[in-house]
DNA sequence: TTCTATGCAAACGATTTGCAGGGAG
DNA sequence: CTCCCTGCAAATCGTTTGCATAGAA
């Protein structure tokens, strides 16, 4: 493979069933199977995991496997199209990218939060500054209490 | 195992020559593997892989069986002694409990470094505030690029 | 035609589990 | 003496990889 270099993928510009211009656009080789894992993901939104955008995918290419579903991920994360959450001890969630956020998880009811960007970017500077570690936070959930499961 | 519920562990009250009473005070059947591993733990600090724990506890109890040290680790996790770390791609990471603390993992060497506490607290703070969610942080570890791996 | 991507099966690393024997209480 | 714990080997789970072939450019 011979992908462009990561650039901007902003998921609303792109309607599901034109999967392929966008995999095109991306430099990407448009071939049924990633047309198929594209559009199932640009169809599903929020995160999925492998074996599920595997079933979704099956919907446009009957017999895709799920080796390919890893390696197409894979591409696209590549060129940045997609990307992945590790979301505890399960498998790892794929999403589109541009819809990338640091979220937090509810220890108790398993909700899904996204925490705001300014505390983020504050976090990242602060780290930055003390340690000259540079997060790229929201490929890892954290995990803490909602509002609602605390009292 | 018919453990104590989780109570406090402060690892600092524990030197690792009583690792034994340190199990035996929480409830657990102390043996020789137990103790190899909980001696371990307590020298090395920090965080540490399950292998990489294995090979520190074999100093005590030469065939130590890694399959042993997985279900030690949970035993001392159900017991409030111990606990885990996702850090991503790579094995979960084990330390004493009473030692959590946010880390962040280097995505092209590997490295843990510790987020300093003053930028967690304030992550928190702001998050608190602003969305009601109390995070935990230490569950999970955030991904990023470390001082020597950019440029 | 050329070269990449796919399906399949097998390899893989991390972790768990079934079983029979050994040791703690 | 009674269970629990251990070592071992095999199973499991998520993911990756080698190979021969199908398919995109």
């Amino acid at each position: 493979m011979r992908p462009e270099p990561s650039k901007a993928f902003d998921p609303g510009e792109w309607e599901p069933e034109r999967a392929g211009e966008a995999l095109r656009a991306h430099g990407c080789r448009v071939t049924q199977p990633r047309v198929a894992v594209l559009r199932a993901l640009l169809e599903h939104g929020g995160t999925i995991d492998a074996l599920g955008l595997t079933a979704l995918a099956q919907r446009y290419e009957p017999g895709i496997h799920e080796a390919t579903v890893y390696r197409t991920v894979n591409v696209l994360s590549e060129v940045g199209i997609a990307s992945h959450v590790h979301a505890g001890h399960g498998p790892s969630l794929v999403r589109l990218a541009g819809d990338e956020q640091l979220v937090a998880v509810c220890r108790d009811c398993g909700a899904i939060a996204p925490i705001p960007e300014e505390s983020v970017a504050q976090l990242v500077e602060s780290v930055e500054a003390r340690t000259g570690f540079l997060l790229e936070p929201g490929h890892f959930a954290l995990e803490g209490v909602c509002g609602e499961c605390s009292p």
